[in-house]
DNA sequence: TATAAAGTTTAGGCAAATCTAAAAATAATT
DNA sequence: AATTATTTTTAGATTTGCCTAAACTTTATA
């Protein structure tokens, strides 16, 4: 049985490793937790014991075959218990994460399972973040981040891959949000930023705004 | 804010007070909680400091009004959670009481008006035990456990006062369940034991389950 | 390629929550 | 009322997860 705080190590090694079983350092651990390099080597030493991670001293871990499922099944409820919250308990977008991050630690494969089935077996949360199925597949979405997205070619924001609430309130702000119509009009070389159009509307966003939405072609 | 642990000891007093602000002894904690007194005493010490409980030295701890209310809205997330498992996710009654354990402990005070208005205000939970409301009161549901009922009265069972797994499933055995009709057709003194009929089928039980069973006259 | 800088680990402590064993207070019994 | 039994508290350890400071590796730079 994994800890609270295990299963946050996890978490942190499976978005740092961009949900691969790729080696992840440290200090970028001891960052994405907001904790000490040093409280980071002691627990990666358990989990190492555990068996979910792969560790050679000073060469970073990397998630185990049974260290990267406990990781998914993580990320599986918490974006299964967002989207409890915004289409059955009238939550808003912006405001699902934090509970979400509690209700992620819940322990009974019985009451996921069935909260799956209650909510349809939806593909994806309220950001647009691709949900895993039971057996720890994502399910294939093709889509392109805004930033990687062809210019002059009409396509739909079907996510956003972060979800701090000030970006999207913003978004909201922009009316960019799930649904929304966009275009590339121009990149702008200087600083990478973006002239687009959003539902015909003439708008500008940053690069670090265009690499958190997921847009699909239409 | 309070910790899990703390939160389990106040629910503990909160029970062994019988839902009220009487004293309660460090050993009933302890046999409660399946701890050491010496823990008791420990967590009674920080809880005083909290000031969610009264305590002298040798005499007892008591809750405190603050105390009172945050053991009561335990109570009141763990009821809400047991219905929204039944009615919502198709759980038995006899296997939501584990989960419900976890997530009484989540902290979101609008995931739970939240959850209580999608569940349309329910007034008990599925074993018929009431659910206090956003203020902390219980409902009155003039009922009767089955041992303080009179006889060749008819009843209605409306609750189940303890979620032992075994209980649920024997009653389930002999139709007892919510809804059944219930007539006391002879006290056995020897044993405190009921002649009962179950919807009309004439059955036996034990005294420790009789006071189990919540009964309404009808 | 030596040396400085950055990253990582070890050593030693701290707080929460638990335990055992022993001491102290209260209650029960002769 | 004195003694025994029970209950409660204290003292001292243990485990988990975190911290700081110092030591050690690796990487980058002059």
């Amino acid at each position: 049985m994994t800890t609270l705080a295990e299963e946050n190590y996890l978490k942190a090694i499976l978005k740092l490793s961009n949900y691969s079983l790729d080696t992840v350092s440290t200090n970028a651990i001891a960052k994405e937790l907001k904790t000490k390099a040093s409280s980071v080597t002691e627990m990666i030493k358990k989990l190492t014991d555990k068996k979910l991670v792969n560790y050679q001293k000073y060469k970073g871990v990397s998630l185990s075959k049974s260290g990267y499922k406990t990781a998914i099944d993580i990320v599986r409820k918490h974006r299964l218990w967002e989207c409890f919250l915004v289409s059955k308990l009238q939550f808003d977008w912006d405001e699902v994460h934090d509970v979400a991050e509690q209700l992620e630690h819940i322990k009974s494969s019985k009451l996921i399972d069935s909260l799956d089935i209650f909510l349809g077996k939806p593909k994806t949360d309220p950001h647009g973040e691709p949900i895993p199925n039971i057996n720890g597949e994502f399910p294939k979405l093709n889509s392109l981040p805004l930033s990687e997205f062809p210019d002059d070619v009409l396509g739909e924001v079907i996510g956003v891959t972060n979800d701090t609430p000030s970006l999207l309130k913003y978004l909201d702000s922009l009316s960019l949000t799930i649904g929304s119509k966009v275009v590339i009009k121009k990149k702008i070389d200087f600083d990478n930023s973006f002239e687009i159009a959003i539902n015909n509307k003439q708008s500008h966003i940053s690069h670090k705004v265009a690499k958190t939405l997921l847009i699909r072609e239409l």
